[in-house]
DNA sequence: CGCTGTTTTGATTTAATTCAAGCATAGTGG
DNA sequence: CCACTATGCTTGAATTAAATCAAAACAGCG
């Protein structure tokens, strides 16, 4: 799924992208503070607010809970220096090392996101995003793959990671 | 004080100028996740994560506490906004908003902070945030006064506003 | 098949950065 | 009280990274 925020002119910023088991959506006031949108076939779990302060009421539970919204915050910290202070291939770098990690290191990473997503996620043109990963793929540190190019497979992993900084 | 986050080769990241009164810098994990540093005279005071953790334990706490952080997820998300997709104008209009909110709409805006440290917040270069002061300045939307140019007034909430997007 | 949406690639433009002065302010010490 | 220095802000000129504009290729789909 995509998480996203929206300004009045269309201009979109993707918060995360949420992999199977994510828990996402925290919210307290009246107002919902982003959209949410699947990406590909997904189940979802509701919890009511009622529940989750329920579940804090106990140890156990506020451990938990605790570590969830530090992972959220963190997440939005290190974007945020991303977003702020990246250049367009530090940008790439860091999103496939992040997606590749997620995904407990697999051989090939599959995107369910399209070009323009990532774009959104990183605060670049879905144009950009295609020129970066055909640097990337110039310089021998991944291949692009498959009929849509949506299979990315790392080949340097320590030279993309030193790149993502 | 000021929360930030740096790359190896000094590239800064503020995430969040923090008022008095303000909460700030839940941690969770072993290592700390950024940095902060006064930038006036300031006092501060320590809570101890034992402590936070009992607090929780009750409906009052618990909920307080939940309001606390959802501010800081609330502040980071629309900054990630603001990064990845305003423009110069938009991101210097929106953090004079932003001041003006959090002091109350004061009739003097007193930055403590110098045009760098605005520009790390905003993921620009001090130039680009002295320039565009001046554009607004130029555009009668904001006054820049004072001996250091540290006092900004606000002319046209309204413009700025609508700019901030 | 034609239609739609996605990706890539090329040419050009532009917003913001970088490089470079020049000033003003505040602090220091003689 | 006055150089002298350090720091921060502004402004101008040149540069550049990324955006924009444009076109072609391709896949998937009804």
């Amino acid at each position: 799924m995509r998480t996203y925020k929206l300004l009045p002119d269309g201009r979109r910023q993707i918060n995360s992208f949420h992999l199977p088991g994510d828990i996402f959506g925290l919210e307290n006031g009246a107002t919902h503070r982003f959209t949410a949108e699947a990406i590909a076939e997904t189940k979802v779990r509701i919890m009511r607010r009622q529940n989750l302060l329920d579940a804090m009421a106990n140890r156990g539970g506020a451990k938990k809970f605790l570590d969830l919204i530090t992972r959220s915050l963190k997440h939005a910290e290190s974007h945020m220096l991303l977003l702020g202070r990246n250049t367009a291939v530090e940008k790439v770098a860091a999103f496939v090392c992040e997606m590749d990690e997620r995904l407990e290191h697999p051989n090939v990473i599959t995107l369910l996101m399209t070009r323009r997503d990532i774009a959104d996620y990183l605060g670049l043109t879905l144009e950009t995003v295609s020129r970066t990963f055909a640097i990337l793929r110039d310089k021998k540190m991944l291949q692009v793959d498959g009929p849509t190019n949506k299979q990315i497979v790392l080949l340097d992993r320590r030279g993309l990671a030193e790149l993502a900084a």
